[in-house]
DNA sequence: CACAATTCAATTGTGCACAACTGAATCACG
DNA sequence: CGTGATTCAGTTGTGCACAATTGAATTGTG
């Protein structure tokens, strides 16, 4: 009993509107939220990894947000004009350029820690809640990624 | 025992960084799966509820992909360059421009098939674990959307 | 040491998301 | 009928994601 072709399409669509509703509709909460503190929502990811790191190298912020340079170099760019980050090349070694926050940058944590319990509260979910689907998403990131690597299609043999 | 603002501020990025880093995995399969189409993802959502309606006004596509006409307008001209769609001002209102598939953006539909089996293939879920995933996600953006329709904190009085 | 391969940040170019606005067409109400 | 509000698509401007390339610095190997 295969399942015709066009229900799998269908399910397709459920499944890939899902995630991308959600995924906006959280870009919107935190939008609304970040207006007051002058950051868009990718930037707010950056500087929740310097808040908790104080310093790195393009490249490890890039690891942990899973971004390049090519998307990293002008959002940092945009942060030092707002005199929240500075950037330096390194000495050790000069093709990298480190990352720190500034006295500025530093101060805004204070003013950010508001946000993330407005966010919970906005989701209607309870801790549990958001660590299982927390859980389930990061599988599906493996499973997507691990697939990723092999081109060819994972039906197989 | 209250949680620190700390661990919230924790919790809060995993959660963020989980769902974004699921979207981009998405975004980076469907990437590959559609590149020998000629469809971007975007594109791809936006063919799929043509080729389930048919023919719609730009207004009702973007109610179904929750899209505005500044995205859908210069996109729609890109499928429209590609041939796969035309857009014509509908009759009745002057107002309204009505798009609709082409003999191409039509039997480009048969080789769009593959496409879901293969994310189904690569996402490692099976059909309920999909469909529990989705119930969750829009169960999550429905309490979004409805935060957002309220600006103040909703941890209420 | 010399030189090829690699690493790193930056840049370029394309496409999407969204806010704000424009302008034309339509509708509602007096 | 007329005029003020609304609807609709389009445009503009900002910012992000990603591929591809560049160029400088570093590393590995003979």
């Amino acid at each position: 009993m295969t399942t015709p072709a066009a229900d799998w399409l269908r399910l397709d669509q459920q499944i890939c509107f899902s995630l991308n509703a959600a995924s906006r509709a959280f870009g919107g909460i935190y939008r609304g939220l970040l207006k007051d503190l002058g950051l868009t929502y990718p930037q707010y990811l950056v500087m929740l990894v310097l808040w908790e790191h104080g310093e790195l190298p393009v490249k490890k912020l890039g690891e942990h947000l899973r971004l390049d340079s090519g998307t990293l170099s002008p959002l940092l760019k945009r942060l030092e004009a707002a005199g929240l980050v500075r950037r330096e090349r390194s000495a050790h070694d000069e093709r990298s350029v480190r990352v720190r926050l500034t006295g500025e940058g530093e101060a805004l944590r204070e003013r950010a820690l508001e946000v993330p319990r407005r966010i919970a509260a906005a989701t209607g979910f309870d801790l549990d809640e958001i660590r299982d689907l927390r859980a389930r998403l990061d599988r599906l990131t493996g499973a997507l990624d691990a697939a990723a690597a092999l081109p060819q299609d994972p039906a197989g043999p």
